[in-house]
DNA sequence: TATGAATGAGCATTCATTCAT
DNA sequence: CATGAATGAATGCTCATTCAT
């Protein structure tokens, strides 16, 4: 009975969450209701409250899940023996392909949700820094390779460069998630063209 | 009855979306209250009311005035007779410059929280997308201007650059907002290098 | 200045309870602003508060006006040198016949209206009450006329008889409130019947 | 998830219900919160939303309810193999005598509370007005009967002999709530007149 | 007097959370 | 463990009334 009970409890709080994505994604966090929840879970109030102290609590574990998610996406589009420059450009683009594709759309707008949401719950906060950090250190480790290999210009900070970059697909996110019906095809040309140098033409100047 | 209806209106307007700004950075959304508005504004419920006839409708002229600031703000920083590649480049480090500064945390966390907001609230949405074209639209006609002069690559769809280079900022303003410690200094200088083709070393490919 | 004054004061007070009237047979008391009183008046809310003290109290003017009305309204219809019996029946039809006809509705339903208000208003149950008294004193009169006149059966109480006329009006009124689609025309005939003995047949017995 | 389910239910909207009966006839349906009926009812404002949605919700549970009493009322009135009128005479005089006891005086504040409401609340006039109908419908026939029989005059509508005898019921009930203190004794011998056809004398003409 | 902006107590209603069964 | 009825504080909003101009 203890085993069961354990994935048990594991896939009940898995359930509840997954609820609440649909529901928060649907409605937005200010309008969704822990009987929402509860409905679309098919769990009384009682049994969810079994497995969570809290509403907040639930969407704390939902960033949480939305994190390992994240990471583990970014990780997939990883080769093995590819240059640097190539994997960030690589993975830059398989993101914004994410992002731009139709299934992403519920994803999207949560963790857009989420990002509102954290302004005033540290946790939330706490753990998108965390996520944050969690996908930028791949970004990181890739520049030092690309400086170390004499790709990537070795003056730059790679903490900072990883920012930009994570930063870069986080705004296609929100853009996305404001206006679905906008085709960010264009952008991954954009991108591409920012890291191989060929923005600005031969010659020009900054 | 005297002449000042029409200021006196708007004086009011503008002094209860102030406070609702400051609650709403405060706060969040979901915790800010009408009550908290009236407070923060000094005026009683029914004053607010005869304003605005709903929280949601004081939410919308908040971020109609965002709007209207973000472009004044970025006008703001245009400089005659410079090459647009120039322009942007100052553009973008400015914009970062701001989002990196103390004060600007206020109005940041703001922005974030009303992303957030506008997934449910059609008319946020519409007014965050305007806002986004609205800023899009100075840097569309600066990368057509670059292009023409044959600083920028004229293979590049210059909405798609546009978008990218708003996504830059607005990627920055979440991490920015999720962790108000980090300094985002490093972050102009590689911007910088992307835009001028620096980021990637001569010789090497993506 | 003063002669003005008081006839001002009258205008402006019809005004309002006019006003008031539509209003209040419009949306029902409940659902009846004074704001909406203001606006049907063309007054500011300070003025109507300059001629009533509060709400309820136009409510109360309101009734005194209705039982002038009613009264005014009953004593055009009698004339001289009828027998009383005939006065009565001509009287309840008049009565029922202007229940019946289209243009009655607004001042019916604003009765009805009344009626219910009265139960938790002690002074407009007053004025009904009185209202009440003064139309049925009129009957009280003909019955008395027509018992000494050897018309009216004489072991009937007057009052109680005055009583149960007007009750036979007033329960017209509800029912052609609740709903105005009815013809009581019929009914014309069934009270004349009911009056002249003629709703039994000869023989039959109660 | 115990069976008592359904009995639960309408238990408790049978307590609302009456508890709002209370309040509405105590204070009037404009005076009475929710809280009032709340209370009367020892129950949180949580519990009663959980049975009724609205206000009004209540207020047209409440009507229906009324309806049933009274059709039931009227119905345990009548006797087996008694002639049409003395039926009609004696469900007259029940109906008097009911209206004229102490007992009464709150579901007649009630019913005239509600007549006031119906006015502009759809439903309730629409229960109202089916209420009428069922009592209606009940002296329809009788009088059909008493046609059939020769004891009513044939030339009258059955339809409108019905409606000027439930009005005749209708109109007592009003003035009995508006002055409780008078009595309807001497009304019942009128009304008998009036149907035996001994209010006017013999050979006195209308 | 007339105005209408301002007041603020009060209202109907919701919803996160608890707990007896 | 599961249930869902019950709680009640809190919310967005209304409106009778006042009062400075």
């Amino acid at each position: 009975m203890p085993k069961v009970t354990d994935e048990h409890i594991e896939a009940r709080r898995s359930q509840i969450v997954m609820a609440a994505c649909k529901c928060f994604s649907r409605k937005g966090f200010r309008q969704t209701t822990v009987r929402d929840i509860c409905e679309e879970a098919k769990l009384s109030a009682g049994a969810v409250y079994g497995y969570f102290k809290s509403k907040d609590d639930i969407t704390e574990a939902l960033a949480e899940a939305g994190r390992r998610n994240t990471r583990a996406l970014l990780e997939s589009t990883l080769v093995e023996g590819e240059t640097a420059l190539r994997s960030i450009d690589r993975v830059l683009n398989a993101a914004i392909g994410f992002v731009n594709s139709e299934e992403a759309g519920e994803s999207l707008r949560l963790d857009v949700g989420l990002w509102g949401e954290a302004i005033h719950v540290p946790l939330i906060r706490k753990l998108l820094v965390e996520a944050v950090a969690s996908t930028g250190g791949l970004f990181v480790e890739l520049v030092r390779r690309g400086q170390r290999d004499g790709e990537i210009a070795s003056e730059l900070d790679p903490e900072s460069a990883a920012r930009v970059l994570v930063a870069q697909v986080m705004g296609l996110v929100v853009q996305k998630t404001m206006a679905p019906e906008i085709d960010l095809g264009g952008c991954s040309t954009v991108v591409s063209a920012l890291l191989a140098g060929s923005f600005a033409t031969e010659g020009s100047d900054v």
